[in-house]
DNA sequence: GACTAACTGGGAAGCGCTTACCACCAGTTG
DNA sequence: CAACTGGTGGTAAGCGCTTCCCAGTTAGTC
């Protein structure tokens, strides 16, 4: 049954053959070829696929010209207000550049991953943009790699979001560094005796804010107990279960509780005011991101900034970015952007 | 300069042509097609093209086969809890239905959002999804219709999400009726005078949902002050500006303020705060949405829940329907999902 | 004024793939 | 055993578009 009805889509032919022109000069007076066409025929084709309706084809252009117009963003979670900023900067700066951006979701599942790459792959998208991914040690991990530089080989750009992703071009988030600078800063608050919430020991950006914290206290020779850490999903639920966790096994010393993301953060607040306990007050909370809630609740997160939005943007543009020298065989090139990330103290860590 | 050395991708030729057989059997080889293909071969085939790492182009086969496999998600702002859950919602689906999603922004912006639907069908998307648009007065609303029209014409499938949207398939958000819910209880609770954030008077949304709760409080002969209504942008900062000018204006004997999402509400909140009262204490506030955060801030948020996720997955379903009788002419069928809705009560409207 | 150069249409090949359509080969059947 | 089926490869014609290449025209040049 159907719907039937299907009028086909307009064609170029059909806009050809309406202007009375051949498909080529109709093709070029529609989109900006190098070959000039004489106005009368210009106005004459552009006016006939005014009145049509007519609508290139993409894919059909994408197989003729062999390049498409599309940038594939791969997100662990899109609705996790730091992937869906990022991927704000991503479309921001892919629309004006007259690209389409396709989204997929990885659920930070390295199989999952591997397998959304290679389905993208078939879209063969210009860029493909990878955040939140870790290329930590898991046995997709080589494979990952091995379909990702095969797709710079055939011309494709990889864009990496996140620590160290050696062979592709990366966004630099400095988590450790990121990390260390908060840990330091709360000391000089008056803070001693530390807890955190951090996400699972294989999620490497996890890793390295952890690592980071323990930097930066070591640096004032504090140290971090093994007690006091607790793993689990990098998820609000995850923040708000762990934060549980580490109460019922005894915070009594702790002062100042870090999750490794400011979703886990604001989890782990609930969990704090459901055990009785008033963030800020009676114990320091600090997250990290600084995504757009976390000024906004009570008490105001203190976090580590990163420009989400312009890390979503210059992710894009050192895909395409600066001719990689390092020509020759494919590595597109190692290139890398270090993105700046600041310590923001808010009320959720008050002197002490 | 460039970056030199493509190899170009592997081609179906190249996997018929190590396989030693044609590229039709190739190509019924690889993909369910009806015909069936000689064990033998069909291995040589799958082999081939593991061993090359073929990946079918896309792009190639919609042009061949006249139809893709992309689903367009057109959201004012997907770095908005609201649009981002619902996104999340439709991905979920597409994912498991084998299509891919590109989403596009249209910043509320109804100029915009004509322009992103035209560059969107020359995409040939299977579904378009509108989220967050409004079908008001807007000059360009006409032309949007008839846009759609064409694309469903052409065998495409439209879904608003949207309280009304006439001649499309929509996931119906009766915005009226839990705006008018939410005051009733409100009232219920004791409150009495009110004040309200509302978007920009242009914006459906906004409209219905400021009416739905003029409805509910006419219900209980109460009135809304005209003088305690502001009109902003629907964002956070749009909150803040919108109740940092109420409180100007004087809210003395206001007694609860409604914003009209739940992110303007949170901003609205970050305003009474920075005026020195406290939400749900000297004031009670209430949003709408129940976006994830809502339930993890101080004091936590009474709002309107939608379904948000399964909003995005009912919009896809709703899309690809029932087979729509009405068949003939274009109309692909105004079906329509309606989405229960219902006010949760939280402590940012303790009773009076 | 003959000859070259510079333009600009159009024809047609081809992008990677699907899918009629045809051919061929067993395997029936009376 | 001839005519006939059903099944399965291959051939080739597209899908809608770009672009190479050729040819015709006009403009320049000595």
């Amino acid at each position: 049954m159907e719907s039937g009805a299907n009028k086909p889509a307009v064609t170029l032919n059909d806009v050809a053959l309406a202007a009375g022109v051949s498909l080529a000069t109709a093709s070029r007076s529609l989109n900006g070829s190098a070959r000039k066409v004489n106005d009368t025929y210009r106005l004459r084709v552009v006016d006939a696929a005014q009145r049509l309706g007519y609508i290139p084809n993409l894919f059909a252009q994408a197989v003729a010209k062999g390049a498409t117009t599309t940038v594939a963003l791969l997100v662990a979670d899109i609705s996790d207000p730091y992937f869906s900023t990022i991927a704000s900067g991503v479309i921001q700066a892919a629309e004006s550049a007259g690209l389409v951006v396709t989204i997929a979701v990885t659920g930070r599942n390295p199989e999952r991953e591997l397998a959304t790459v290679r389905a993208l792959r078939g879209q063969r998208p210009r860029v493909m943009i990878l955040a939140g991914s870790r290329m930590a040690g898991s046995p997709q991990e080589a494979d990952l790699r091995k379909e990702l530089s095969a797709f710079e080989e055939n011309g494709g750009r990889v864009a990496f979001i996140s620590q160290n992703a050696a062979p592709f071009a990366t966004v630099l988030l400095d988590n450790r560094g990121g990390a260390r600078a908060l840990a330091e800063s709360l000391v000089e608050l008056g803070y001693r005796c530390f807890a955190v919430v951090a996400g699972p020991p294989t999620i490497v950006t996890s890793q390295d804010r952890l690592q980071g914290f323990r930097d930066g206290l070591a640096a004032h020779g504090l140290d971090l107990a093994e007690h006091h850490i607790a793993h689990t999903d990098f998820t609000r639920d995850g923040g708000y279960q762990a934060a549980t966790d580490l109460l019922q096994a005894g915070l009594d010393d702790v002062d100042l509780l870090f999750a490794v993301s400011d979703v886990m953060a604001m989890g782990a607040m609930s969990a704090l005011r459901d055990a009785g306990l008033e963030p800020g007050r009676d114990l320091g909370v600090a997250g990290y991101d600084d995504i757009p809630t976390v000024r906004d609740i009570t008490p105001s997160l203190t976090t580590v900034r990163i420009p989400l939005e312009e890390v979503g943007r210059r992710a894009l543009e050192l895909a395409f970015g600066v001719a990689q020298g390092q020509d020759g065989a494919g590595q597109g090139g190692s290139s890398t952007i270090p993105v700046v990330t600041e310590v923001v103290r808010r009320d959720s860590t008050p002197r002490r």
